[in-house]
DNA sequence: TTGTACGCGTTATCAT
DNA sequence: ATGATAACGCGTACAA
């Protein structure tokens, strides 16, 4: 078992003081040529590897970020993390990932987690419309900044990178009712943070087509109850068969759920869009290998981590306190396909 | 602002020594329950997070592994991490993934970003057959233990974690072959860990059942260009038809290939599984939302991440070198749908 | 029961 | 051009 060789290792075999080694590493000119040369050289042969944890120590600057999401499994947010690892090669940051599970409390230990170890900045969806509000704010104040994405509703004052969620769901409910669907089931998460902005839009574009909102035709699926969701859906289908009411559209408000009730719809060999239209918001790579090929809202997944990690590039490199924070809101495409075209 | 509290603030605003303070939180039996109570609720009250970064450069243990992948958006890779976040839940460990981009020099660059900043063992799946080989091994032998998961085709000395990639594919091919399919094209990643296995088990079978394998029938798709594995699939189906001699059933070795190729068939219009039955390798958790539901070789995708990162906190936990390596090979289960079955 | 002093590996300041 | 030394925050052996 070989150790790792250290700054003091070097200097020892090398007979230099270690701060003549570290400036050679670091290329100071204050070392002769030659010096630096046969320090790099030693260096290089005997695999030296610079000790980061000490660096960080001594600077202050950990050159790592935190990311907390609710399951890095979910395609949408792999998808952007995917995006947020492409923006940290370039700018040379680490990245540590936390998931929250949609837990209020799991989330707060993953702040503490993040906090104790050490981060430059943090990125995060945050479980619910304000969860850990003072938390983040603490870090905050301690002088690590946070930028939201995804999950944008949330009082803390700082940038938030999301989607336009209302002229999103606007847009998508108004292709169902062109297609001349007007008894829609509207399926979404509760209390997620996007959730209140889509079904915003969805009434909006009810009223606006003078269809009234009707409570039957909405579900709120509970999120940190993940297994659970399949099965609200197909009690609110079968329900609404039984009653009489069924729809001929479902709107859903995540790809998730969107999924899911593709699948069950065909369990239920409900004719997918000859009875019922389905649009939703999604971001799996292979909706057209669907059944059927799925309408969709594609948000700009990488689009949205790339963004919120530059701006928080950005705010770790400020010189001074920002009071100015924007909320940046990507466009989202609509792409119809067969899931809701006869 | 608020800057963060250090033991030394606390010592100097409670007028102790700093290592009271200390061993008061570490809840040391040296110090009067008085003096504990006082310096905690103090700590507690001016939110004092520890400084993890000290403690591991003072304790030399990171309580972090490092898990190298390469592609964290895929659907199967996700679900691997899913399971090792879940066992690092447990035994208190941070985890920082990093991405290959299933590219050898990215894969190196990892891993001493790895090794530098300090971490207690790493979990990776590697880009390619003994790809950096040098550089794990040297890992190894300064102390930080390596667990490979799921492409195990690899010579270094180490836990392999992975499943029966010769009989799931052996299984998958019989399936075809029963439901009278024989002529099969098989499409695989090239040189990716698992993919000669499985076209081992594929060839096995054929042979058993006394077809012979034809080169035709065979397409190796490059995965460090990813973009590129729809267009090769298309070119290669298309080139099989215009020369008449287009197969009936197709084996798609990694989930990747199997979902594009479902949505390849739909969009050049041939019947699944009428004229061709398609069975894959697939953890996208929606199979049965697919069009049609593919029939798939599952795997235990958390199970994979959760086993491996238990054997990986066994060598960071042993006293003794371990000689004794092992190469797990969990079961797969093959789930017939409607893509194979007339 | 509490305090003193040192070291982890690095960087940075100040001497030589 | 090179070296000595302090400091980052913590843990711990040892002293008091």
């Amino acid at each position: 078992m070989t150790e790792r060789k250290t700054l003091k290792d070097i200097a020892r075999d090398l007979k230099l003081s270690i701060s003549t080694v570290s400036k050679s590493l670091s290329d100071s000119y204050e070392i002769s040529e030659s010096t630096k040369k046969m320090v790099k050289d030693y260096a290089e042969k005997h695999n030296y590897v610079p000790n980061k944890v000490a660096r960080t120590l001594k600077t202050g600057k950990t050159n790592t970020i935190g990311v907390i999401v609710f399951n890095i499994s979910n395609t949408f947010i792999s998808q952007v993390l995917d995006g947020i690892h492409k923006g940290s090669q370039i700018e040379k940051y680490d990245i540590i990932i936390m998931q929250s599970r949609d837990d209020v409390n799991l989330e707060r230990h993953a702040i503490e987690v993040l906090r104790m170890r050490g981060i430059d900045g943090l990125l995060i969806s945050p479980v619910t419309y304000n969860s850990n509000y003072e938390q983040l704010k603490s870090l905050q104040d301690s002088g690590i900044p946070v930028v939201l994405f995804d999950r944008v509703d949330h009082d803390l004052q700082t940038h938030k990178v999301g989607i336009d969620n209302q002229i999103s769901a606007y847009d998508a409910t108004e292709h169902l009712i062109n297609s001349g669907r007007k008894k829609i089931l509207h399926i979404t998460g509760k209390n997620i943070g996007v959730s209140e902005a889509r079904l915003e839009g969805f009434k909006k574009c009810l009223k606006d087509h003078k269809i009234e909102f009707d409570n039957n035709f909405y579900l709120e699926c509970d999120y940190s109850k993940h297994d659970e969701i399949e099965d609200s859906i197909i009690k609110k289908l079968n329900y609404l068969k039984a009653t009489g009411n069924m729809v001929n559209a479902i709107f859903g408000a995540t790809d998730d759920i969107t999924t899911l009730t593709l699948g069950i719809l065909a369990e239920m060999d409900i004719k997918v869009p000859e009875e019922v239209s389905v649009i939703g918001f999604s971001n799996i790579r292979i909706p057209k290998s669907l059944n059927p090929s799925l309408s969709t809202v594609v948000q700009p997944t990488e689009e949205i981590g790339l963004v919120a990690f530059h701006k928080l590039v950005e705010l770790i490199n400020a010189k001074y306190p920002i009071e100015d924070y924007e909320t940046i809101e990507l466009k989202t495409k609509l792409i119809p396909r067969r899931s809701s075209v006869l």
